[in-house]
DNA sequence: ATGCATGAGTT
DNA sequence: ACTCATGCATA
């Protein structure tokens, strides 16, 4: 038994009837995936005791931010000197295959290859997945059978030597392959393959995150691999992942059919507190203080979550991730094959290839308040600005709150880097 | 694909 | 108390 001494959950506070939904999610004991840190149980009450369970390693140590466990190259590019520039960028998604899902059993992790379907009735026979395609609720199915024009091996080229570290001079040599710190090029390029090639092996980003957990020790969610493909990584995290997923990669063409590792994450439960969400009107009030206040003060904050009837904490968390966002919303600034900006009208309806570029951006991390980033602003033309309201100061100016804000701004590679601590 | 949340490491 | 990396849950 233990003692419910959960100390710092929100639980039996105040919860506003509206914006809370306090039920329990009886379809998580087991929700897998090992992480590197507190695990927790729960009861069946919200407002019941927490467990706390000591953090657990899985490979004799735990990922942590920046150590270079598996001996990555990188760590310091980016916010020493990388500074490349906007480029162009051809569409980062993917067309979407048709629906049809192979529903063999993924839980091996890399040793198989989808390309035979089976009764949606062979997986998981076995002990070890509970947690498969627990991600593909926004749909991206493997299988991609037609429509990727078969592009794929791309292999990893310099674009150009724009941003070297002065420090060091090695480079023009394996950029692209494993070692040295990648620039903002090569991943962009990576990125791209990956997805691709992934795509084509017909894996899930969830497979891949597990697999590379299985594989090598750390794994990451189906989030982390879809942030990566998308660059929506600080440039660090990039360099952390590629090596990784270059490998992962690598094993899973070449390992043609023959089983290589099993998996059997122990299923852990760990307390969550259930997902607030906040209504448009009171983001939209929360968006027009950021725009005021990016780092409202401790008191300001709670005058705020008084106000809009939320909870201190949530308030807190909302500026944190907003300031976050932030960060990697670089101005987004589609640049066409000939570099120029090509910004939806905003009278005329999108193209579907609106987002589709994100582009290198150089800006070194730790920008603290809010900085510099617009040191790459392609900001030119009349209508971006008006497009998605942006700020000089890199800031989204939402109009004002009212139903909802600004468009989705979406992904743009920015770097948010900060000082190197290797 | 993304919004809210957590926790380690910093400042 | 913040930043940063990361992820569950959800749209």
């Amino acid at each position: 038994m233990i003692m419910a001494t959960s100390a710092s959950l929100y639980l039996a506070s105040s919860t506003p009837p509206s914006l809370n939904n306090s039920h329990l999610d009886p379809t998580h004991g087991m929700q897998g995936l090992v992480s590197q840190q507190t695990q927790y149980h729960h009861r069946n009450t919200d407002l019941q005791e927490i467990k706390y369970m000591p953090p657990q390693h899985q490979n004799g140590h735990h990922l942590s931010q920046l150590h270079n466990q598996w001996g990555l190259p990188c760590g310091d590019s980016w916010g020493t000197s990388a500074m490349p520039q906007l480029q162009d960028m051809r569409d980062m998604r993917d067309i979407k295959p048709n629906p049809q899902v192979t529903t063999d059993g993924h839980h091996a992790t890399l040793h198989h290859r989808p390309q035979q379907l089976h009764s949606p009735h062979t997986w998981h026979s076995q002990l070890s997945s509970p947690h498969l395609n627990l991600s593909n609720g926004g749909g991206q199915l493997q299988q991609m059978g037609y429509g990727v024009p078969m592009n794929g091996m791309l292999s990893p080229h310099q674009l150009h030597p724009a941003m070297r570290d002065p420090e060091h001079d090695m480079d023009q040599h394996a950029q692209g392959s494993d070692d040295d710190a990648p620039s903002s090029d090569d991943l962009e390029a990576f990125a791209k393959q990956f997805k691709q090639r992934r795509i084509k092996l017909g894996f899930t980003q969830a497979d891949v995150g597990l697999a590379l957990g299985t594989l090598y020790g750390n794994v990451f969610s189906q989030t982390t691999i879809c942030r990566f493909e998308a660059l929506q990584l600080s440039f660090k995290n990039m360099c952390k992942l590629k090596p990784l997923l270059q490998k992962w990669l690598e094993e899973a063409d070449s390992t043609t059919g023959s089983p290589t590792n099993i998996d059997k994450i122990a299923a852990q439960g760990r307390k969550r507190k259930k997902r607030t969400s906040i209504e448009v009107t009171v983001k939209g009030a929360l968006e027009n203080h950021f725009m005021k206040q990016p780092k409202p003060s401790a008191p300001e904050i709670t005058h705020l979550a008084d106000q809009l009837q939320l909870e201190k904490e949530v308030v807190r968390v909302w500026f944190c991730n907003r300031r976050q966002k932030e960060k990697r919303m670089t101005p987004p600034g589609p640049l066409g094959p000939n570099g120029e900006i090509l910004m939806p009208e905003q009278g005329s309806p999108e193209s579907p290839n609106g987002p589709g570029s994100p582009l290198s951006n150089g800006s070194n991390g730790q920008m603290g308040g809010n900085p510099g980033m617009g040191m790459n602003m392609p900001v030119s033309s009349p209508s971006l600005s008006s497009s998605h309201g942006l700020s000089q100061t890199g800031h989204i100016v939402s109009q004002l709150m009212s139903g909802h804000h600004q468009p989705p701004p979406h992904h743009h590679y920015n770097p948010q880097n900060h000082s190197p601590t290797h």
